[in-house]
DNA sequence: TATTGGATCGCC
DNA sequence: GCGATCCAATAG
């Protein structure tokens, strides 16, 4: 079942652990995607260096000081795109990135549309499944409990977590230390271990 | 208005 | 290891 906004309003940890192993749903005329979430990120409050939110409230990140169950993408390196699902209460900015996936339906729609024909090259990284999903900036502000992009529990929970600092962040300060990426054991997700 | 650098990826 | 490639965020 369709994942409702009270589970994003959870504190922002317990969201980005809990998700894992729970089912993106892609809806687009194109044709429909899922994929297993298998690593995500969390991004928490004004003060996470690592965080857009970290210099307050802008144009681009407004959509993490809204609330709950909505989608904030970005473009980074002008060239990716990065999906992520707001959580907690409205005004304290907090989200989770997600990192990776299994691919579930729709894959020969994410080989068109990531040209590689390895299923382990399909969703492995934040930039590569927003690409896979045909995930834009038109995405951003868009709502989770909606028909187009959600979360499914299909019954299926990690048997292990593995616990992380965050990828890319070495500007943060002591904030890049903290122990905010989780995936699921013996996936290796996105880099390394 | 001009400058800077990034929650990445894939090829060298 | 490094270039691609663009836009948001700063500073002026």
């Amino acid at each position: 079942m369709k994942l409702a906004r009270e589970f994003y309003e959870q504190p922002t940890i317990q969201v980005a652990q809990q998700l894992l192993g729970k089912c993106l749903v892609r809806v687009q005329s194109e044709g429909m995607m899922s994929g297993i979430i298998l690593e995500t990120e969390a991004y928490i409050g004004l003060d996470d260096k690592a965080s857009h939110a970290s210099r307050g409230l802008t144009r681009r990140n407004a959509v993490m000081f809204g609330p709950a169950g909505f989608a904030y993408v970005y473009m980074i390196y002008g060239m990716h795109h990065c999906l992520n699902i707001v959580t907690e209460r409205e005004a304290y900015p907090a989200a989770v990135l997600i990192r990776a996936l299994q691919p579930g339906e729709g894959v020969e729609l994410m080989r068109a549309r990531r040209r590689k024909q390895d299923i382990r090259l399909l969703a492995n990284g934040p930039g590569n499944l927003c690409q896979a999903f045909g995930i834009d900036r038109s995405v951003n502000g868009l709502d989770l409990c909606g028909g187009t992009l959600f979360v499914e529990d299909r019954g299926c929970s990690p048997a292990d977590i593995v616990v992380t600092t965050r990828v890319g962040v070495d500007y943060a300060g002591h904030w890049k230390d903290m122990p905010w990426r989780f995936y699921i054991a013996g996936h290796r997700g996105v880099s390394k271990p």
